[in-house]
DNA sequence: GATGAAACTCAGCCTAT
DNA sequence: ATAGGCTGAGTTTCATC
């Protein structure tokens, strides 16, 4: 597939804003509106499109609290892996778990409305998995950058 | 402002695929088409929807490879602060940065094409910030789990 | 461009306060 | 009775071919 300068363009721009008509997109890219659309459909076949979704804002739903917390696994079996990540994979609260290299094996993003709530996270959920043997956590004091949009 | 179960239902409608017509996510609240048309401006306007966004597969662009990077500063002075933050948000490799507590001050994510790119982004743009005591790098071995998605 | 579908507007209805 | 959400019809704009 061809993949130019202009399918970039079109990218930043829809991941900055996925509402824009087709038209916008073809004056910004100085582009026919049917060549706009050939060129969306064709990065959503080819996969560079994965979904379209809305974000929103996590304090006004009263969930203002993220927590990054580091945790270390008793044994490294592949059994216990699997259950870990099938685990923690089902917490709601669980933003975001990443399998890491360093000290700790895994990093995950909590969110949750305060730190009692991180608190009944811990105790009711987290800990309740097994095979965890270290849980580290970091409290988020503010957010300097977040975004979703990957740059070329 | 009333905020519903319905509503609800709808951002978590609206989180998961955002281009779903009025028409489906009416027939799924099972709601007429001008109530979920209010229902969404009355949360876009209120601020509960921050942007409809494409998100697209890092994997397919070329940059598959994502570093968390915890960051010491040397001195905490407002300026040196507010500087860090500033140079930090203007970097396109850094998706996120995060001011935390604990034994480090920064979390950063960083995308990146491999690990030459990385050391690259280390050695030319993140220490030429000054006043940046230590640093230390995890890199990403999988991704577990990662969606923009907030759930109630 | 053409067309079918979707977004959006409006006027009036129903329910709860 | 008043406010708020709901409905269905009508209009404009968009996606799609």
């Amino acid at each position: 597939m061809i993949f130019d300068a202009t399918d970039q363009k079109l990218l930043d721009l829809l991941q900055e804003d996925s509402k824009q008509t087709n038209k916008e997109l073809a004056n910004k890219l100085d582009l026919s509106v049917t060549a706009v659309f050939e060129r969306i459909k064709k990065l959503e076949k080819a996969g560079f499109i994965e979904k379209y979704v809305a974000l929103i804002n996590k304090n006004k739903i009263g969930k203002p609290f993220v927590v990054f917390c580091h945790i270390k696994l008793l044994q490294h079996s592949h059994d216990n892996v699997v259950k870990f990540e099938r685990e923690v994979s089902h917490l709601n609260e669980v933003l975001e778990c990443y399998h890491l290299s360093g000290d700790y094996d895994y990093l995950l993003k909590v969110l949750v409305a305060d730190m009692a709530a991180f608190r009944e996270f811990m105790i009711k959920k987290l800990t309740n998995i097994n095979h965890i043997s270290s849980t580290h956590s970091m409290f988020v004091i503010s957010e300097v950058k977040h975004t979703t949009a990957i740059s070329f």
